[in-house]
DNA sequence: ATTCTCACA
DNA sequence: TGTGAGAA
């Protein structure tokens, strides 16, 4: 398929796919005509870049995280540099504080809501 | 309709 | 991290 129906089924803008691609995101084939030919699985893989994106995860990391995703799926052993090592350390810390920050803010706004008259609206999940 | 690049918030 | 504009 072709960017614009790709767009129309992620509900991720042309100018955005085009953007991801940019960021080594996605690596569609191209047609004769020059114009980028996407795969079925090209579908789900954006909608999974998106939702990372939309979590805060930056494009550097997604990159980083998809190609780990596809390395587990086939690889057995997995190896790398002490230098890449020390790179995904680095990311791991860098989410765990992010998450800290979310998970404090999370509990502000349940808590919250718990004391209110509307805790009706809370998820089972969200009201423990 | 699609492609690209440059610039900008 | 994204958008806008102009040209092919």
């Amino acid at each position: 398929m072709r960017i614009g129906e790709l767009a129309r089924r992620t509900g991720v803008a042309t100018r955005l796919l085009r953007y991801y691609e940019e960021q080594g995101l996605l690596s569609p084939a191209r047609g004769s005509n020059a114009y980028r030919e996407y795969g079925e699985d090209d579908v789900a893989r954006v909608e999974r870049v998106a939702g990372l994106v939309r979590a805060g995860v930056p494009t550097r990391l997604v990159r980083v995280i998809l190609d780990l995703e596809a390395a587990q799926e086939t690889d057995l052993p997995a190896s790398c540099p002490r230098t890449v090592a020390e790179m995904l350390a680095q990311e791991l810390e860098g989410l765990d504080q992010r998450i800290a920050c979310l998970t404090a803010s999370r509990a502000t706004l349940h808590d919250y809501l718990v004391r209110t008259e509307h805790a009706v609206l809370l998820r089972d999940a969200a009201r423990a």
